[in-house]
DNA sequence: CCATCTTTGTGCACGCGTTCACAAAGACAT
DNA sequence: ATGTCTTTGTGAACGCGTGCACAAAGATGG
């Protein structure tokens, strides 16, 4: 998956695991589909196919929330959908601003996935003035100096950070102060907040990087020896002369 | 967390955990910019600091790469740097094809942490006929009926999923009978493929939808400090949702 | 009402990941 | 050389998450 969060005090956030947090929402996409095909019941063999998961692991993870299911029969389709979406907290609205209308600003401020899931995007902000109410979604852009009362005056206390790396930490910084509590980082750096503000982190360059590593395991050990080609002047060590340019030092795996 | 297909065989990469190589992308950014600032040398507590890890998990982790480290004085950042690189398979060059130029398939062409770690947008690929020739981050998008070819002719082996959910599957069924191995998806979709080829996710709405989790419930601490409030989520089947402080919302479902 | 069948809910064991705490290793000063 | 100081590398303990396997619960049919 491809978030990172930031120190949790390890609360296990009302006696469901996070783990068990996080496929919630992938049931309730599964448990959609089944409603809106008029499905009444799902066993959780079937919705644990639909979801990708394991059917024990799904049953466990719904004995958190309690007891939903029938023996024999399995789980009410729209029962389901409701009890999810409540923990979840979808059940109410939550505005949220995009900060960064670059071209993934602008990608996210279109994305259907939001709106559809009770989330509303209250406001997009950007620091270019050349940007300020230009509509991107139907949405005029406004200016980053109005963030503070933008955040104030809707009630925003979910942020989504798309800016540049350099700008991550300042907005970062003035989106808690104004009041937000949870924040979305597409911008590939850390961020420091304050105890009590939840960050989770997409970073798309790091998703391809673990792809690459499986993919060169994949393509064989002959590989790292083999193609010399492509790296990037990064200049080994002059201390050591018993390694050669490509001369592995001795990875931990025996074989 | 890599979701392959149901249950993958625990693959311990090489000895290398799963959890390490997910990290391992940050360190090598915090090492590069210790790198572009000239920095010689950095403790593993400097470090940990950077990347926003425990100092104790990061020598663990470091440790599987081999002992890279000068007890005493810490670890060299250039040498570091290659050796992670090296591991991640980043020193050698990765083609990358984009399919589904949408908003975030353009935001993602465009998106500069490709290209600065090796990856390079070999081709962007969409279905729509009116999208052909037309350039995005000036690369020119070529039609999917041509998408095996572009695959073979590039030797491309990573692919980069951007449709609408209901095409996502279909695309990465020729993605991989293409030769592709290791799939990044986009799409709301849980993508089957065969065993052998690598699945990870991003899915914007699901991180909103953690995020609000937590949202809630840090709302409803403060609303009900003290009181039963702590109940766990075992309620009787009624809808008592007492939890936020609005009322009752019905499940808002999407269109 | 009883038998049978299906499916849930969960106790249990196991393995991975995290963290602590400390000995070993090297730098550095004298 | 020797002692001190800093920092790594890792053994060990612990906690969380996962998956197995099965008893309990309810539906269904006779």
């Amino acid at each position: 998956m491809a978030t990172g969060r930031t120190h949790r005090p390890a609360t296990r956030s009302r006696g469901i695991p996070e783990a068990t947090v996080a496929r919630l929402p992938l049931y309730l996409r599964a448990l959609t589909a089944l409603s809106e095909r008029s499905v009444p019941t799902v066993s959780s063999e079937e919705l644990a196919a639909a979801a990708g998961v394991n059917s024990a692991k799904l049953r466990k993870d719904f004995s958190y929330l309690g007891s939903y299911g029938t023996r024999g029969v399995g789980y009410d389709v729209e029962y389901l959908v409701y009890q999810i979406s409540r923990e979840l907290g979808l059940t109410q609205d939550w505005p949220v601003v995009i900060v960064g209308i670059g071209n993934l600003g602008a990608a996210l401020a279109n994305y259907g996935g939001f709106a559809s899931r009770g989330f509303r995007v209250a406001a997009l902000i950007d620091a270019d003035p050349a940007m300020a109410g230009k509509p991107v979604a139907g949405i005029p852009v406004q200016h980053s100096d109005d963030l503070e009362k933008i955040i104030e005056d809707n009630g925003v206390s979910i942020g989504v950070i798309a800016t540049p790396a350099g700008a991550a930490q300042p907005v970062c910084d003035r989106l808690v102060a104004a009041g937000v509590t949870s924040i979305l980082n597409f911008a590939p750096t850390v961020l420091s907040v304050p105890d009590g503000v939840d960050v989770r982190k997409v970073d798309l360059s790091i998703e391809l990087q673990i792809l690459a590593f499986h993919e060169q395991r994949k393509a064989g050990e002959e590989a790292a020896a083999g193609t010399d080609g492509g790296a990037p002047a990064v200049a080994a060590r002059s201390e050591s002369a018993d390694k050669g340019p490509d001369g592995d030092v001795p990875a931990v795996m025996p074989a």
